[in-house]
DNA sequence: GGAAAAACCGGGCTGCTGTCGGTTTTTACA
DNA sequence: TGTAAAAACCGACAGCAGCCCGGTTTTTCC
């Protein structure tokens, strides 16, 4: 029997249903209490006060929320925009399971925006456009 | 005491590192009974058959792999390719992030690429004028 | 100083993956 | 055809992450 090691999420630490209501509401409004939160997650799912805060210090730990203390409560505000957040996530699936050539990249992210319409593929090349501009402009960085 | 309903991982199950492996094997060469997945995982994580197996077994499940009995054993193959897979999971993560306005995933995506060099951009603006034209021909679809 | 509110601690439960051992079924071959 | 090897199948446990909360301690604020 050698059953060392086990487990291992490649996606390390993916979120919790809660975890994403939690966001969500911090998004929102920033700067809430855990009570504030609490309060703030859709009344279907309701949990209790020592669950929300149970959530909000994970969050903490994972560095998705900080807080500061306020009087006597800790106010809680996202550390990390949701399109920072969706851009680290797609980041790391994209680490994953890239082949090293581009267009796998490239034409998976194209199909999921099949969906989108006209509009979507232009403000698409035009955010292009605009990195290409950056890139042309920053030359030697980074 | 409620306690009723309980963890969910909001991306529904995501790949574990083992999983992964087994999937790469069968990108990499298809039709692959178990024993043969097993020999091309890397030798310093190199799991027993059994483990193999019951991985290919899940994966079964989950419809990433299927399989035709050839002869004594099975043969294994994945049903999703590479690219389709990055897009599903990239999917995933924008169906749970996204605000609904588009500027927030694309940035992030371009954001992504970020790192990519100008001839990326270039792959991806052309893959875009395909997926217009596309759109232009198909029009009143789906 | 004492009550109320918030934080903190610890524990139980679920679901998923990794990890196999052991048993049954199938195949192949002598 | 009978038997040994190989593969599939079954079932179990470990570990981790997330959800869920009750109870205790600490902090605040009169």
């Amino acid at each position: 029997m050698i059953r060392k090691r086990s487990s291992s999420n490649i996606l390390p630490n993916t979120l919790g249903e809660l975890e994403l209501l939690v966001l969500e509401a911090l998004w929102q409004q920033p700067h809430l209490d855990a009570k504030m939160v609490c309060s703030r997650i859709p009344s279907h799912k309701q949990p209790s006060l020592n669950t929300v805060q149970s959530t909000l210090e994970r969050l903490y730990k994972k560095g998705l929320v900080d807080r500061i203390k306020n009087g006597h409560a800790y106010s809680y505000f996202t550390s990390v925009s949701r399109s920072n957040l969706l851009g680290r996530l797609m980041g790391d699936v994209i680490h994953l399971l890239h082949d090293g050539r581009l267009e796998t990249i490239l034409s998976s992210f194209v199909n999921v925006a099949a969906d989108l319409d006209e509009r979507s593929l232009n403000d698409l090349e035009a955010l292009i456009a605009r990195k290409k501009r950056e890139l042309g402009e920053g030359e030697g960085e980074r």
